[in-house]
RNA sequence: GCAGGUAUGCCGGAGCGGUCAAACGGGGCAGACUCAAAAUCUGUUGGCUUAGUGCCUACAAAGGUUCGAAUCCUUUUACCUGCACCA
C-alpha cells in the first residue's frame, strides 16, 4: 500500500456531497427523543474566509455535537452569521461596495469553507442578522424594553471625532486618537444616548453564575466584571445642598479631609467659584489634551487635581472640607464625587501628599501606632484596626464600626446602606450605518416615539453614500418620516444598536429561524433551548457572554420561555495563535489559511490535528507539523482498512477496544481530544499488529468519526455499516471483555523485551552479538509466553526459544533459569 | 497598579502527592527494506554504571510541608490575558 491510496480530496468532496443532498444534519422537534443543543459562537463573516481559530473551535463544536448525536440525542447544532457592525462596515468601504452585497460574498464564501470542513450543521437553520427578518425581532425586542423602561434615553459621555463629526464607539477609539485620524485627539462630549439597563439584573447575573458549569475562570471572570460592592451613600452638605457619595468605609468617615469629583463631571460647573474657574478650566483643558490611554500601559497615571472653590460638610464632623476636580475620579460610578480619606486610601493618600493635604488617622492597627504628621505617615493604610479620632465611635472595631455608622446615618437620615455594581448600563447607541436601526422617531410635538411593531422592521436603506459621519444621517429619503402618534412630520433615529445586542439572543432564533410572525415560537424554544454546550473564547467571557444572559432573563421576564440562563455549559477554547506565537493576522504576515491546509492534508487531518495537540483550552501556536502526524495517522488507517483481507477475534483485541471506548467517552465530555486522540491511536496501533474483526473495527470507525468524518463515513461503508456513521451508535463498553490481566501480562513482555535489548545493547558493547534469545519462565506461565513468541521473535530480532525452568531439555550454559521468578522470567543470550 | 493564567526533556505537549527520567506526537540518531532515496517498519533519544542493575542530576529560582513533590504551600523571576484609579 502507498500512501497515494488515500484520495482524501475525492472522499471529502463525496461524502460532502452525500450529506449535503441529504439534509441529514437537519434537526427536528422530538418529544420523544433527549434533545441536545450544542452551539458555537457564530462567526462574524469577513471576506478573509475562514482563519485558523475558526477551524479550531469550530471543529470542537462540531466533535461535540457529533458525539451527542452518536449518544441517542436529538441535536440541534446551528450556524449563523453576525454580519452586522463596524468592521464589516469598514471593510465595504475600503471595498467600495454597499455592505449588504461585501456581507453576502463574505457568507457564502464562509459555507462553502465550513461545507469542506465537515461540519454538520442544520443548514436550514441559518441565521443571518443583517436580514431585517432577523433584525426586525431586535426592534421588537427594543421595543418591549423601552415599554418596560429597560431601555432608556441618556446624556453620557462619549467619543467623539471633531474631523468625522461624528460619535465614535470605544472600538474607533485608537490610542486616544479617531480611527481615521491619527492626528485628531477623541474629545470626550456628553450627548443623548440610548441604553440598557443592564444593572437591574446586576445581582441575578452574579447569582445566577453559581449554578452554571462553566470554568471557575470565567465566573470569577465575570463577577470581577459584574463588581459587587457593598458600602454606604452619605450625604454631604455643599452649597447649601445635597451631593450624596458612595463608599465602602463608611467606618472612615471622620478622616475624611477633601472631596474629589471627576473633571468629567456633569455637575462640576456649579462647584466652580469665580475665583478657582481659570485654574480648573486651565486644568481641564490640560487633562483633555493628554489621553488616559496613551498615558496607559505603564503605572498609574499621574494623579492630579484642582481646587473647585467649593466646599463640603462632613455630616459627621461638621467640618466643611474642600473639594477638588480630580482626573481619577470616575464620573459614572456612584455620584462621580468621592470622599477622601488618605489616612486610609493609597490613591487619597497620593493625592493628599502631593498637594499638601492634611491626614487625618481614625483606624489604628493592634500592633503598631501611625503617627498623625502631615505628610509624614509613610504610606496609607487600608487595613484593620480600631477607630481613633471619630468621636462617639472611638474605640469600636471598624469592622463593626461600618454597620453601626450605617444605622446611625440611616436613622439620622443623612444616608443609607448602598450596593454598587462595577457593571454600567450597556450604551447601545452606534453612529453608524451597518447596524440594526434604533426604531424610533422624533416629532416634534410628540417627541420620542417608537415605531409600532406593526411598522416593524425598519429597515437599512439599500442606497448609502458614505462620506461625512454616518450615512444615515445624510439620507433625507429614509430620515424623514411620519410621526405614528400625530402624523406629523418626524424624523427617524439615525443610531444603530450595538451589534452585540444582535448576538444576545441569536441562540433563541435557531429554534424556529424562519417564523416571520414572532420572534420565535415559545414551544419550539421550550424544547431545544438552553443551549447544553456552549463553546467560545476567553475575550467573550465579560462582554457577549453578559448581555446574552441579560437578554435571556429579559425575554424571560416577558414571558416567552421559563428558563433563566442561555448555556447552562460553557467551554472556553483556547486560542490559536501563529507560529511565531503572536495572533494570527495580515499585517504580520504569519496567516494560514484553513483551506490550504485542506487542499494539502484533507479536512480530517487538520480537524484531527488542530484539537489534539494540545488540550483544547490551552492557547497554542499553529505549526504545519502539527498536521503531518495527523495526517500520517489518517492515511494509515484508511490504508489498513482498505486493504484488510480478513478479520479475526482477538481476546486481547476486545479488551482494549471496550476499555478505550469509556476513557475516550469520558474524555470528548471533558473537551481532552488530546488525550481521546492518543487513546485512539494506540488503539489502532494494538490491533493493527494483531488483527481485528468486523464488528469491532465498526466501533472503532465510530470513536474515529467525531475526528475524520469523512474518512470515517468511507470506511464505514467499507465495512458493511448501515447508513451514515454520523447517525450510527457510540459503541456501548462491555465490561465483561475487559481483560485486566492481559495488561498485565503486557506490560511484562514489555519489560521483557526492554531486557533483552538492554542486554544485548551491552553485549555489542563489549563486541559480541547475540543472535537466540532463551527464555526461562516459571511453568505456570509458559503457555502465555509461548503465544508471544512469534511477536518476541519480530521485536527483538532474534531466535526465540521459550522453556519452562523445570524443563529438564532446555539449553542454559549460564544457569539463567535460576533467575526467573513469577511475571519475570530468566533471559539467555547468544 | 489590580485580577487571572502559564513556566516540564531538542521542540510541541501530557502529568496535578508515591508505580516519573516523565504519556503521546514531532525532530534527531541507529538499524531493516532499497542500487539509492522517499515512504514504511524496528530500536534509541539526561549522565554514569550494569547481562536484564544500581546511582547521580533533572520538571523556571529559592525556601517550606511530607516517610515521599514536577505535582501541595510561601516568596521571587519571566511571559501571556483581562480591567484600567469603581472609592
Amino acid at each position: 500500500m502507498t500512501k497515494g491510496d488515500y484520495n482524501f480530496r475525492s472522499i471529502e468532496k463525496n461524502w460532502q456531497k452525500k450529506w449535503e443532498m441529504g439534509k441529514i444534519f437537519e434537526a427536528k422537534e422530538d418529544k420523544k427523543k433527549k434533545k441536545f443543543y450544542a452551539l458555537d459562537m457564530f462567526p462574524y463573516p469577513s471576506g478573509a474566509g475562514l482563519h485558523m481559530g475558526h477551524a479550531f473551535v469550530f471543529s470542537l463544536g462540531d466533535i461535540f455535537a457529533r458525539f451527542k448525536r452518536l449518544k441517542g440525542f436529538n441535536v440541534l447544532y446551528p450556524m449563523g452569521y453576525d454580519a452586522l457592525g463596524l468592521p464589516a462596515e469598514n471593510a465595504a468601504i475600503k471595498a467600495g461596495i454597499p455592505p449588504k452585497k461585501y456581507t453576502e460574498k463574505s457568507i457564502s464564501n464562509f459555507m462553502k469553507q465550513q461545507k469542506a470542513m465537515g461540519w454538520s450543521y442544520d443548514w436550514s437553520r441559518v441565521v443571518n442578522t443583517s436580514d431585517s427578518g432577523f433584525y426586525r425581532w431586535d426592534q421588537w425586542i427594543f421595543l418591549k424594553m423601552l415599554e418596560k423602561g429597560v431601555a432608556y434615553r441618556k446624556r453620557a459621555p462619549v467619543n467623539y471625532c471633531p474631523k468625522c463629526e461624528t460619535v465614535l464607539a470605544n472600538e474607533q477609539v485608537v490610542d486616544g486618537k479617531c480611527w481615521r485620524h491619527e492626528d485628531t485627539g477623541v474629545e470626550i462630549k456628553h450627548l443623548e444616548q440610548w441604553f440598557l439597563k443592564i444593572s437591574d439584573y446586576a445581582d441575578e447575573l452574579l447569582e445566577g453564575l453559581n449554578e452554571l458549569d462553566w470554568s471557575d475562570r470565567a465566573k470569577k471572570l465575570q463577577r470581577n466584571w459584574i463588581g459587587k460592592s457593598q458600602g454606604a451613600e452619605i450625604d454631604f452638605e455643599v452649597n447649601g445642598g445635597k451631593w450624596s457619595i458612595f463608599t465602602t468605609r463608611p467606618d472612615t468617615i471622620y478622616g475624611v479631609t477633601f472631596m474629589v469629583v471627576s473633571a468629567q463631571h456633569e455637575r462640576l460647573g456649579e462647584l466652580v467659584t469665580d475665583e478657582q474657574k481659570k485654574d480648573v478650566d486651565k486644568f481641564l483643558k490640560k487633562i483633555k489634551s493628554v489621553s488616559m490611554k496613551t498615558l496607559g500601559g505603564e503605572g498609574d497615571l499621574d494623579k492630579e487635581g484642582v481646587f473647585t472653590g467649593s466646599y463640603a460638610t462632613n455630616p459627621f464632623t461638621k467640618k466643611k472640607v474642600p473639594i477638588y476636580a480630580g482626573n481619577f475620579v470616575v464620573a459614572d460610578y456612584g455620584s462621580g464625587m468621592v470622599m477622601a480619606v488618605p489616612a486610609h486610601d493609597k490613591r487619597d493618600f497620593d493625592f493628599a501628599e502631593k498637594y499638601g493635604i492634611p491626614i487625618k488617622v481614625v483606624v489604628e492597627p493592634k500592633d503598631y501606632e501611625i503617627y498623625e504628621r502631615n505628610g509624614q505617615i509613610p504610606e496609607a493604610y487600608t487595613g484593620d484596626g480600631t477607630l481613633v479620632n471619630s468621636g462617639d465611635f472611638d474605640g469600636i472595631e471598624n469592622r463593626n464600626a461600618i454597620g453601626k455608622i450605617i444605622s446611625y446615618l440611616e436613622k439620622k437620615k443623612l444616608g443609607k446602606k448602598s450596593i454598587q455594581f462595577r457593571l454600567r448600563d450597556w450604551l447601545i447607541s452606534r453612529q453608524r450605518y451597518w447596524g440594526t436601526p434604533i426604531p424610533v422617531v422624533y416629532c416634534d410635538d410628540c417627541g420620542i416615539v417608537p415605531v409600532p411593531e406593526s411598522e416593524l422592521p425598519v429597515e437599512l436603506p439599500s442606497v448609502v453614500k458614505f462620506g461625512k459621519g454616518n450615512p444615515l444621517l445624510t439620507n433625507e429619503k429614509w430620515l424623514n418620516t411620519k410621526c405614528f402618534k400625530c402624523g406629523g412630520k418626524a424624523r427617524r433615529e439615525t443610531d444603530t444598536m450595538d451589534t452585540f445586542a444582535n448576538s444576545s439572543w441569536y441562540f433563541l432564533r435557531y429554534a424556529d429561524s424562519k417564523n416571520e410572525k414572532k420572534i420565535f415560537d415559545s414551544k419550539k424554544v421550550d424544547y431545544w433551548c438552553p443551549i447544553d454546550q456552549y463553546i467560545g473564547g476567553p475575550e467573550h467571557i465579560t462582554a457577549h457572554l453578559i448581555y446574552i444572559r441579560f437578554y435571556t432573563k429579559f425575554l424571560r421576564d416577558l414571558g416567552l420561555f421559563s428558563f433563566d440562563e442561555p448555556a447552562l455549559r460553557y467551554f472556553t477554547n483556547g486560542i490559536v495563535h501563529g507560529a511565531d506565537g503572536e495572533k494570527m493576522s495580515k499585517s504580520k504576515g504569519n496567516v494560514v489559511e484553513p483551506l490550504d491546509m485542506i487542499e494539502k492534508y484533507g479536512a480530517d487531518s487538520l480537524r484531527l490535528a488542530l484539537v489534539s495537540t494540545a488540550s483544547p483550552d490551552n492557547d497554542t501556536s499553529w505549526d504545519e507539523k502539527i498536521i503531518f502526524g495527523s495526517h500520517k495517522f489518517v492515511s494509515k488507517v484508511y490504508e489498513y482498512f482498505s486493504g484488510i483481507n480478513s478479520f479475526k477475534e482477538d481476546k486481547a483485541v476486545l479488551s482494549k477496544l471496550n476499555k478505550t471506548i469509556l476513557l475516550v467517552e469520558k474524555d470528548i465530555q471533558n473537551f481532552k481530544h488530546n488525550l481521546a486522540v492518543i487513546k485512539i491511536r494506540q488503539l489502532f496501533d494494538y490491533f493493527s499488529e494483531r488483527g481485528i474483526d468486523k464488528e469491532s473495527a465498526r466501533k472503532f470507525v465510530v470513536m474515529l468519526s467525531v475526528y475524520c468524518p469523512f474518512v470515517a463515513e468511507e470506511l464505514w461503508k467499507l465495512l458493511g455499516g448501515k447508513g451514515f456513521v454520523s447517525f450510527a451508535s457510540w459503541p456501548k463498553a462491555d465490561d465483561s471483555k475487559i481483560d485486566s490481566s492481559l495488561d498485565k501480562k503486557e506490560a511484562e513482555i514489555g519489560k521483557l523485551i526492554e531486557d533483552v535489548s538492554n542486554i544485548s545493547r551491552i553485549l555489542n558493547e563489549k563486541g559480541g552479538s547475540a543472535k537466540a534469545l532463551y527464555v526461562y519462565v516459571i511453568p505456570g506461565e509458559l503457555d502465555g509466553y509461548l503465544e508471544n513468541s512469534s511477536m518476541l521473535e519480530k521485536k527483538t530480532g532474534l531466535s526465540v526459544k521459550i522453556y519452562a525452568v523445570n524443563d529438564k531439555k532446555k539449553y542454559d550454559p549460564n544457569n539463567k533459569s535460576g533467575k526467573a521468578k513469577p511475571g519475570k522470567p530468566g533471559i539467555y543470550l547468544e
